[in-house]
DNA sequence: CGATCCTTTGAGCGAACTCAACTCGGGTGG
DNA sequence: CCACCCGAGTTGAGTTCGCTCAAAGGATCG
């Protein structure tokens, strides 16, 4: 039962809207066309410096935007699931400032921005979702410097398996409260701005102290109440149609 | 010589487009209704939870964006320089997952939603510009991401500065290589994740190193380069008209 | 001219880092 | 088929950057 790359986009705009697409809106996303790729694991989609000509949703898998320093340190800036589309600033901003590269297998599917530019034309509204997915990118990045500016460790790793899981639940992809989390202790410190030793030590007490389970790339969340804590997660910043306060 | 309230929006545009605006967008734009508010330092302009039915643009002063967590701790996400709306992203996102305040006497203009979305409407490169806007904003929360989960603390002030070094200089309001910046050492402390105290020894460092003069609210780049240096600075995430790569 | 806010400095502490070694599982090739 | 390798995870030990607590100087202001 494969789901098809333009299904997830429609999915993923009605998770950030309170009104459902309009059936002709529905319509004109499900008929941009896309050129669908697979991936391997850590491979690059653009690079920072890089002027692409098309923007990438997210299929199947999972990909992060990050930047590597002069001193080569990598800080990765946002994690992205099915139905998002990290790059979508590149229709307005020409220059990249940041890489898009995959964590895992992953399927993509490419739309020019041509195609975009037009449907934004002929759907204001939907220009308007794609405005406002790319704020919520921006209040996503917010609450990351909060991560990583004020919270401890703990609370950091905690935070950011809230934030996955959210996102993967709001499109249907989590599992109860199971859900596939295919990153390295190293990715997840690159995330947090931690290092993969201080990872490991920290998702350990994570462990130990019952709030997750953290395995070969899939994560259970044993007690959802105490891992927010943790994180002092408040989801309000990811401005989900189901979650809290959005009308 | 007071400068008009859209004036300094219209420069701010201005410096993140290739192509000025046109006689007519440029009109559009000064004919904005606007009402004029003069605030003290440390006063709120929105809060956390508000739903805003306006903007706010900066015309003289100082603003930040900021959150606090539930132990009390804030994180302050952006400064906010004459011509900025910090808040532009409310036209699409109803509920405010953070706050706007003054850091200094500040003066602002508010432009209501209504009006924006009717120039978004008639003019709709302006409103491609605004969309730009917010997604320049994005890239340099993403930026900050990168500041404060990899820099050490000198690296960071370094930052900070060159930033607002280069964002007012881009509006006109550098004096050379001096400029105002009435921040306290907390307030530093708050944008950086930093403890004030450790701001204060920073700064004496990166006095002591010949980089910076910075007292009494006022700042003046001794040695840009070796700063940049010290910043690992590219201004390229900032995307003005004049810097780098962007043609 | 006390009150208050900001800055500065000292001293000790602690969270997270680095360096290093060992384990474990999955591939690959001899 | 086993030996080896490599990447990821785990654990130990010592170090360090930045924190907290504390207190003392300015500066500004009613």
């Amino acid at each position: 039962m494969a789901v098809s790359p333009l299904d997830r986009l429609v999915r993923k705009l009605e998770s950030i809207t309170s009104t459902p697409l309009s059936e002709q809106e529905a319509k004109a996303v499900l008929d941009l066309p896309v050129s669908v790729r697979k991936l391997e694991a850590d491979q690059d989609i653009v690079r920072e410096g890089d002027r692409p000509s098309q923007c990438c949703l997210v299929v199947e898998g999972l990909l992060c935007r990050y930047k590597v320093l002069a001193d080569g340190t990598r800080q990765i800036l946002s994690f992205h699931v099915p139905g998002d589309i990290p790059d979508l600033q590149s229709l307005h901003i020409d220059v990249m400032d940041h890489s898009l590269a995959s964590n895992f297998a992953s399927t993509i599917a490419l739309i020019s921005h041509d195609a975009l530019k037009d449907l934004c034309h002929a759907q204001p509204r939907i220009a308007d979702v794609f405005w406002r997915d790319t704020l919520i990118d921006a209040a996503i990045f917010r609450e990351w410097i909060v991560n990583v500016g004020t919270r401890e460790a703990y609370g950091r790793i905690a935070h950011l398996i809230c934030e996955v899981f959210m996102k993967l639940r709001a499109v249907g992809l989590a599992n109860g409260n199971s859900f596939n989390l295919p990153l390295t202790q190293s990715e997840i410190g690159d995330a947090t701005g931690l290092s993969t030793v201080h990872v490991n030590r920290t998702i350990k007490q994570l462990r130990a102290d019952g709030l997750i389970t953290l395995e070969k790339g899939h994560c259970t969340i044993n007690n959802l109440n105490g891992l927010n804590e943790a994180a002092m997660f408040d989801p309000t910043y990811l401005h989900l149609k189901g979650t809290g306060k959005a009308a």
